[in-house]
DNA sequence: AACTCGCGCAACCGCCCGTCG
DNA sequence: ACGACGGGCGGTTGCGCGAGT
């Protein structure tokens, strides 16, 4: 490969001075910055143009936004990389005043760290399955005496589902997306979700409303599928490229439901209140540009309200298979999480 | 007060890609 | 078609600082 350009000799290298920033500064406000490679000469700087150019776009730049990520910012950075992996720049475009650099090292010192101290894969944004796959053993090891005494596999279930439950809870904790626009269906698309039978239902707080904190979303109960997404597929032609599903759950803006982000090439689907769903689609013009509603607000979309076990399917042998798609929820199983 | 250690971040490195002659 | 060049990008390094001992 080509050597690098500071290795010129005499071309200064490492933190830059005061001195210099106001040269830089100068030069390109008077003048632009040109090709990179001659602004250095020109502004009276002994450093490569590189340098000079991520000096500028780093730091000295006008617009740059300093200080601390909101939580806003945050939860952006997380699902903008959930979505688009490693391209920080990317990234930096959906935040206006943050670099990628900046984006990138606060990944690398604060968000990679609290998935994984949340048992998320920091790449894939699931749960780790070197850590959820050998749960049931572990559980079943630890409760092993217990289990034989009073072969209580029952109990053993129950055990595994709270469990599974905290972790789900951690997850929930793990704050939600507040920048895409949502939701939004057209008619067409809400009539093919209506037609789903029960591939979505939930338990409703107050006999009429859809709007609990922790309902359960997906009641697979009555599915020949195990897999909800398998049922949107079989209905909802458009959605055909889901067959990877949900990689992700949040709650929703308003503390509503959750959210499962599906993950693909050219769609994402936000599946938020029950049965409302979001389909955001990429712009054309741009593999980067936003991800916007393909049509404009529907009324929302309800089923009859349906009792579901607590963990529709869950046993000890299929709970690492069913992570997190099929959960189903109930509040009381939050009630002992501190 | 002196020292160690870990963390955060600015800066660098090297690869990649598009453009141009 | 090819190579040199310029710029962009993601990964990595190392310095400075603050907390802890």
């Amino acid at each position: 490969g080509r050597s690098p350009c500071c290795d010129e000799l005499g071309l200064k290298k490492g933190p830059w001075t005061p001195e210099e920033d106001q040269k830089l500064v100068n030069y390109i406000q008077k003048h632009g910055h040109g090709s990179w490679r001659a602004l250095p000469k020109l502004a009276g700087l002994n450093r490569c143009g590189k340098s000079c150019r991520l000096r500028w776009t780093n730091y000295l730049r006008p617009d740059i936004k300093r200080g601390k990520f909101t939580p806003e910012e945050e939860q952006t950075i997380l699902n903008l990389h959930a979505i688009l992996g490693n391209k920080w720049s990317a990234i930096a475009n959906h935040l206006p005043g943050r670099t990628d650099n900046e984006i990138k090292n606060f990944w690398n010192t604060h968000l990679k760290k609290k998935l994984i101290q949340m048992g998320f894969d920091p790449m894939t944004h699931r749960p780790r399955t070197d850590i959820f796959s050998s749960l049931p053993h572990l559980i079943a090891l630890a409760n092993l005496k217990e289990l034989v005494e009073n072969n209580s596999w029952e109990e053993q279930a129950v055990r595994l589902q709270t469990e599974v439950a905290k972790l789900q809870y951690l997850q929930y904790l793990f704050q939600p997306p507040t920048n895409y626009p949502m939701p939004n269906l057209d008619m067409d698309t809400l009539n093919l979700l209506n037609s789903l039978p029960s591939a979505f239902s939930t338990k409703d707080n107050n006999n009429n409303n859809f709007n609990h904190n922790l309902n359960p979303v997906l009641n697979t109960a009555n599915l020949d599928s195990p897999n909800p997404f398998d049922a949107i597929h079989d209905h909802l032609p458009s959605l055909k490229t889901l067959e990877t599903p949900t990689n992700f759950i949040n709650k929703d803006n308003n503390n509503n439901g959750i959210s499962l982000v599906s993950n693909d090439q050219d769609q994402v689907v936000f599946h938020h209140q029950p049965c409302e769903f979001t389909v955001l689609s990429k712009g054309e013009n741009s593999p980067t540009s936003p991800w916007l509603p393909s049509s404009p607000s529907p009324p929302p979309v309800t089923t009859a309200a349906t009792s579901a076990p607590l963990i529709d399917g869950c046993n000890t042998t299929s709970a690492t298979s069913f992570w997190p798609d099929h959960l189903l929820l109930e509040d009381s199983l939050f009630n002992d999480i501190p």
